[in-house]
DNA sequence: GTACCATAGTCAACGTGGTTGACGAAATAG
DNA sequence: CTATTTCGTCAACCACGTTGACTATGGTAC
């Protein structure tokens, strides 16, 4: 009979996954911090690195990020409240209201790209190049196929 | 230089283990909502397995959960609200208000159990199982250790 | 050129999962 | 008996998401 053990295979998996997700971000944001960046929510990196260089809409972010145009709004709405983005009208189309990033945007988007990558470094030291390797595929095998195109994320929502 | 590139080795580790971790949690909610347990919600399989078959108070779920004790009585106002949790009196302490499952409750936690086994099955049909070990035993090295024992655990948060 | 439709952004109301602070009631220590 | 601790709850608030409605603008068909 099943039982709720926690030790049960099934439930390990995704607490796991959740774990290796969750001490990423945490690391990632306890070393923002340290470096000038405190204000930087778990999720903001993500929706800088969605805003890119070039900048973007909110309804276009919303569409990035898998979130409706309001979410996206109200996040783009903090984060220029903490001065990471900025919104400029669009001369071409008054309807439009383009966001981009601030030179403390570009810094902190900057900052968090070499932080994973240093952490992932660390996963290498620890784990081997062709574990991590072998995890990222695997990941990349059951997930990402069925759910989303990487470089396009949705991520929570529900 | 750094840039933001999406391709970048860092920034695919964190999305992959969240892609991971949701695509277990979507499958498993629509097969629950498939057997009769459309209300239970991400959250609540892990609150129903940290409130136990034994029971629990809002204090100790909060601990387990890693959570303030208000947010822990919140969540079980609402598992309750849907019948699968019962609040009773302690008769031997009249300020604790001890958490039970209901029959509902046991069900919806031994489905989630079972589904997750299942998930796991599809995992190890897909990669093989060394595979699957070698990713559990890599997350437990890099994250489990230093973030949180999984028999009591603590997710999200901020 | 005017009607019509699609699109961009915003507002409002709401849901959910958290937080902190305050507080009453009950248990416990002295 | 008094002082302290603990349990549960209330209230206010925040972050992040939703849907529906609405305005303003742009693009297209006639």
């Amino acid at each position: 009979m099943a039982s709720a053990d926690p030790g049960r295979p099934g439930f390990q998996l995704p607490l796991l996954l959740l774990a290796g997700f969750r001490t990423l971000i945490d690391d990632l944001h306890a070393e923002l911090a340290r470096q000038g960046h405190p204000e930087l929510r778990p999720l903001h990196g993500f929706v800088l690195q969605a805003v890119g260089v070039d900048g973007t809409t909110a309804t276009e972010l919303g569409q990035r990020l898998g979130i409706s145009k309001q979410a996206a709004g109200k996040t783009v709405d903090r984060l220029v409240a903490v001065g990471y983005l900025d919104r400029v009208d669009d001369p071409r189309d008054a309807r439009r209201r383009v966001i981009t990033m601030t030179p403390l945007g570009v810094d902190g988007l900057r900052r968090s790209a070499e932080i994973f990558d240093r952490l992932r470094e660390r996963w290498v030291e620890s784990l081997g190049p062709e574990r991590v390797d072998a995890l990222e595929d695997d990941l990349r095998t059951m997930a990402a196929a069925n759910w989303f195109r990487l470089d396009v994320p949705g991520w929570f929502g529900s």
